[in-house]
DNA sequence: CTGAAAGCGCTAACAT
DNA sequence: ATGTTAGCGCTTTCAG
């Protein structure tokens, strides 16, 4: 390896007027900056960021831990962030915690020791605990909220966006609205609840527990879920279904086709999260789309804004847009809704 | 930060004994070991691995470069990439070159920086000048070859297996069989080309370079290409086609759309790399699925076992699985087959 | 504007 | 088995 001392030799100067060329130009002599730039390059120097940052007690490094990699849409924040930070020129230290609390601890650990400048995460339900591993450094937490006091977070605006979902649903007549709604320890799914229970109430309709189940973010919960529902009997079953994530949203859809349903004749359904897949399969699914790139990139500028000590709001909420497509129609006309009038 | 000084204070040991206790338990008396031990719990110590790294010339890092974390094979790619790192302790420093040279060598760049051990990294058309900027640094190609002599590469068989994709399709009775390629500097692309064109021998077919285009590997690519090939005039238009891609064959699908051609009956298609998209799509796509959590998995498996020391092959080839669903069948009896035999 | 010298936190000789 | 010492490559006081 080609070092600083090497450079410096080369362009006749000390090893600290070579640094200075380098790292801090201003405070050097132009003819002098100009010949260690040259050496450099001659040399093909590339400094050492290891001996840097631990001179400066801090590396050009973040630190991104999400939930799940494989879930387009974290992959999606994971690409923006990315992209923001290698723009910056930072380097991203990546960890997936699979939303196991236990990973994510073991990654803060690690990340710790590598002296990142700052973190963005997609917290887990642990994230409130396991950030004690980081005392002091900045955080952005990201599409979801850990609750810790005083985090920064940016997020989308989930509350409004299941509202206006429910909203359609209840307005093309749905009566009974099923939702598949999530793990209710993770913020996300709490606040699409909310705006699914405030449509509701703002329709006039009941909310009925039982149609609403939880699910575990991936297909093969949503599946379940949906299977749950949609086998109730005739008079319970719901006309409509509001899922609360793309994963869970495939596996609805492939609920509805292992029960032989038609979407949107005898069911309709709103997903939230758009995908090339909720827009490629026939019908194409009415979504709650959300700002996937817009939202991570806006997390890596609020951490790099914090850390050039610019004032960032500590709470970002972007909006979220309903793309209706062909999954969603009026209810079916031969369903009885007596029934369901019963304590609206 | 607690640092090793600390936790040798309050051990009772010198910082060094301290190290060894922690990082080489059999140098140092059991008791002295659990001491210090005990004292690094108690305070909360993490190693800082910026001062351990430098003063060992190399992190226990490694560099993972690919191509499209937003494509699902990549990401899987990925993913197992980490999986396999961490559960070794290594931590990955991620970049994406969205098949750009310039972006990878700015990857190759900064990873320098940060002395890691090893690269797995999915090849661009430059990674072959590229990798001149790590001299001696132990490289795992994963996907596909740069073609650098003595490289160590996992991969697929892509010959074998477009070639039984092409002969699946031959044998049903298609003459005419089209393919999307990719980019031809690209080594899976011109793999699964070969195998293409050696199912085409075998089977007494003529290879037609009017009904082979290449793509860029995305969707947009693979739309555009199918959309030339099926709007041929009916006696040169293929009644199969196969897709040298997962991204472009969506395109191609999408293509199918547009012109109202019904899978399998107007059309066969067969798609390479296995998707959700493709087993969800209606019809469900027969494609050749490939391996691609055991493929990065093995990549970071090989790079780790190299640098253990370990002999490991050169080259790894996994085998791909011909899954046979819905979007294949006999070519249409109406079409006139008598053109087509003419230079067979 | 530039150089000399110290030190970031850790580990590897080298001693004992 | 443990302590002492030196130094990884860089940046940063502090002098000049």
């Amino acid at each position: 390896m080609t070092g600083l001392e090497d450079v410096a030799k080369l362009a006749g100067v000390s090893p600290a007027t070579a640094s200075r060329a380098l790292s801090r130009p201003e405070l050097v002599a132009e003819a002098t900056r100009e010949r260690v730039r040259e050496a450099a390059r001659t040399l093909g120097y590339q400094p050492n960021v290891l001996a840097r940052s631990l001179r400066q007690r801090g590396s050009r490094a973040l630190g991104l831990v999400i939930t799940d990699i494989l879930n387009a849409f974290h992959a999606t924040l994971a690409k923006a962030v990315q992209d923001v930070a290698d723009a910056q020129g930072y380097t991203l230290l990546m960890f997936n915690t699979d939303e196991e609390p236990a990973k994510e601890r073991r990654a803060f650990e690690t990340l710790r020791g590598h002296l990142p400048q700052g973190l963005i995460v997609v917290p887990t339900p642990a994230t409130h605990r396991n950030l004690d591993l980081l005392p002091g450094l900045p955080v952005v937490e990201l599409d979801r909220a850990s609750g810790r006091a005083g985090a920064y977070t940016v997020m989308v605006d989930n509350e409004v966006g299941a509202y206006r979902a429910v909203t359609h649903l209840a307005a093309l007549g749905h009566r009974r609205i099923g939702m598949i709604v999530g793990r209710l320890d993770i913020s996300t799914a709490v606040e699409r609840h909310e705006g699914y229970r405030r449509a509701l109430l703002e329709a006039g309709l009941p909310y009925r527990p039982e149609l609403v189940l939880p699910g575990d973010h991936r297909e093969a919960g949503g599946r379940a879920a949906a299977h749950t529902l949609l086998t109730l009997p005739p008079a319970e079953r719901p006309t409509a279904l509001f899922v609360g994530n793309n994963e869970m949203t495939v596996g609805a859809v492939l609920a509805t086709r292992d029960l032989g349903l038609r979407l949107p004749g005898d069911l309709s359904l709103v997903g939230f999260d758009d995908s090339r897949w909720a827009q490629t399969i026939l019908p194409a699914l009415t979504v709650v789309a959300q700002p996937a790139y817009e939202l991570g990139a806006l997390a890596c500028q609020t951490l790099l804004a914090r850390l050039a000590g610019e004032p960032v709001p500590t709470s970002v909420r972007l909006q979220t847009t309903l793309i209706e497509r062909d999954s969603v129609a009026p209810p079916p006309a031969g369903r009885p809704l007596s029934q369901t009038a019963g304590s609206a």
